[in-house]
RNA sequence: GGGCCUGUAGCCUAGCCUGGAAGGGCGUCUGGCUUCUAACCAGAAGAUCCAGGGUUCGAAUCCCUGCAGGCCCGCCA
């Protein structure tokens, strides 16, 4: 909430429970988000005391409270008092801190955080059930940085084991055709090695011979492995920049076991009180630990002593807390177990644990996702679908032609985004094409185009930002989309605490539908009140841009 | 067998942490562009908040018991 206004509030309602209080009326509980005016005094539990009914009360209540400089006026709702304080003794100083640029962000001092996300198998182009990890990743970089953190992003390669080893020998073995994304055409070498893996022993085995080799450290099958997934991930990588959801680095698995940091972490663990030993291979006893399920044993070694994937996370996340002092993952929800395993190692060897963000699996209308089963849908298509739909959209529009082609694609891609932020994540969705292309209502071009509304006004209006010397009386509108505006920072921090995306279009949905109706019916330029809603429109088009481009969408200054 | 997540109008969803008046959107129906951009706005219809119990003046929200769906319980990644 914006200091200005939370004060106000604060205020008005000592300045009420006073005036109560001397009217002989017990104590009230207080509703600080109230569907109507700012704040609601809930006269239901006076209702025995007084011994009449809360309507009673709440009409008694409303007429003793009386215009000031704090308060406007208060009504009686069914038992509830609401009370609407004075904006238009606020204003002023609402506009100015909503100018301020620091206005939504934290005071405290940053934090260096690494999110890492994304972290695909480096195996094929990307699909929808996974396009929920890079958007909600990015953004949520994006919402920590705008609140003043340092925030670097990471995609961890996992290009060693089986289906690593798979795509090597994939991609030596098979030809691609064609001169599609390059992506799109080696996932077929993958799928024809996996073939042959599944039906030829004797390959079968050179695999397997050679994944012991990539995790016992042979430098030239490592390079093998990490060379072909970086072939792989070069297709991957375009489509997370059209997504404008790339991570900044690539940590690559290999590596780890390359520079030795995965034995090291071998030796440590077997140090834990809770290591025990079964025929050469080491694990963590789970059993004092309140993990459920069947089984208590984490491997953190196989047989042969190497290492699994799991010890390989573990050596990240201690490379990870060497420069930073928080990292957060966004994880699938079929990591969970894993996670919790990840952290009972990291507490064995005294680290810093990290903070997951689970999301759910998105589905097709038909059921799972499955590659093998043909029921996929590419992110790449959905992605060239949806801008083309922007494109169609735009094609009566007067601007310019290149201009119309850039508009499309940030039309396009912030609307997938957007339709993908705007849920919970934990939630699981079907991914229903029909409703991701239906760019009206709750959807990024809604708010994009409040903000062009915006940008025109100030665009006619021509002249610098005046400071508000007068003000005149406000209209509901008014009153409406500065009491939305002030919210912002209470947004921003439950967002930033929780770790969770979704207030944020939720937000700037309010937002802009808020200014829609302002623009309805309060005309700017011409105005008696232009100071003031000049500056309205200002700070609106300002949050708007800030919301937007936390999510990762670009906000147009004409559409 | 066990654990975690989810269940809110025909469909999608916010609210659940911290109990107080069920918000949006899609779709349907009605109306609005000589007035700062109609990808907009106004209005209408549409909800046993999965079920049952408990706590409370008051439960979508907290507690218990179920039900349904998703995910997980490998010396795979």
């Amino acid at each position: 909430m914006s200091q200005t206004v939370s004060k106000a509030i604060e205020d008005a309602i000592q300045s009420t429970s006073n005036t109560l209080q001397n009217g002989g009326y017990p104590k009230l509980p207080i509703d600080r988000n109230p569907p109507m005016g700012d704040f609601a005094i809930i006269c239901f539990p006076a209702s025995k005391v007084l011994k009449k009914n809360p309507n009673e009360i709440s009409e008694e209540i409303s007429k003793k409270i009386k215009h000031s400089n704090l308060i406007s006026f208060a009504t009686n709702v069914k038992g509830y008092c609401n009370v609407n304080i004075n904006w238009n003794t606020l204003a002023k100083d609402v506009i100015y801190e909503l100018k301020n640029p620091n206005y939504g962000t934290s005071n405290n001092e940053p934090e260096k955080i690494l999110i890492e996300h994304t972290s695909a198998n480096p195996t094929g182009p990307f699909h929808m059930g996974r396009a929920r990890n890079p958007i909600i990743g990015d953004s949520i970089a994006r919402l920590l940085s705008y609140y003043g953190h340092n925030v670097d992003t990471e995609y961890y390669v996992n290009d060693t084991g089986r289906q690593a080893a798979t795509l090597a020998y994939g991609l030596s073995q098979h030809k691609t055709k064609g001169k599609g994304k390059v992506d799109h055409r080696l996932v077929e070498c993958y799928r024809k090695a996996s073939e042959d893996l599944k039906n030829d022993q004797e390959i079968k085995d050179k695999v397997y011979n050679k994944m012991e080799l990539i995790e016992s450290g042979d430098k030239t099958a490592l390079n093998e492995v990490k060379d072909s997934s970086k072939k792989m991930l070069k297709g991957m990588k375009e489509s997370l920049k059209e997504l404008g959801a790339e991570a900044e680095n690539y940590y690559h698995e290999s590596d780890l076991i390359a520079t030795g940091k995965v034995e090291k972490i071998i030796e440590k663990l077997k140090e834990s009180k809770i290591c025990k030993e079964e025929k050469g291979a080491y694990y963590l006893d789970l059993k004092e630990k309140n993990i459920a399920g069947r089984n208590q044993k984490f491997f953190f070694t196989r047989e042969n002593g190497l290492s699994l994937y799991t010890t390989r996370d573990i050596a990240y996340h201690i490379e990870k807390f060497k420069n930073y002092n928080r990292a957060i993952n966004i994880l699938g929800e079929d990591h969970k177990l894993q996670s919790r395993l990840l952290e009972i190692a990291l507490e064995e060897l005294d680290s810093k644990i990290p903070e997951p963000v689970f999301y759910s699996f998105v589905n097709l209308p038909g059921g799972k996702m499955s590659t093998r089963a043909g029921r996929v849908v590419y992110l790449d298509d959905i992605m060239k679908e949806i801008t083309k739909l922007a494109s169609e959209k735009l094609s009566e529009n007067k601007l310019d032609k290149s201009m119309k082609e850039q508009l499309a694609r940030q039309i396009g891609i912030g609307a997938l985004r957007y339709n993908i932020l705007k849920v919970q994540a934990e939630k699981g969705f079907t991914f229903n094409v029909e409703e991701a292309l239906n760019l009206q209502g709750d959807s990024a071009p809604f708010s994009m185009y409040s903000h062009a509304r915006a940008s025109a006004i100030l665009r006619n209006y021509g002249n610098k930002i005046p400071d508000i010397e007068s003000i005149q009386p406000l209209e509901e509108g008014e009153i409406k989309l500065l009491r939305t505006l002030s919210k912002w920072p209470s947004i921003i921090e439950k967002s930033v605490t929780n770790l969770s995306i979704h207030h944020i279009p939720n937000y700037i949905h309010s937002l802009s539908s808020d200014f829609n109706q302002f623009y309805r019916d309060c005309p700017v330029i011409n105005s008696n009140n232009l100071e003031f809603r000049i500056n309205l429109v200002f700070c609106s088009k300002k949050i708007l841009n800030e919301g937007l481009s936390i999510l990762g969408i670009k906000a147009p200054e004409r559409m």
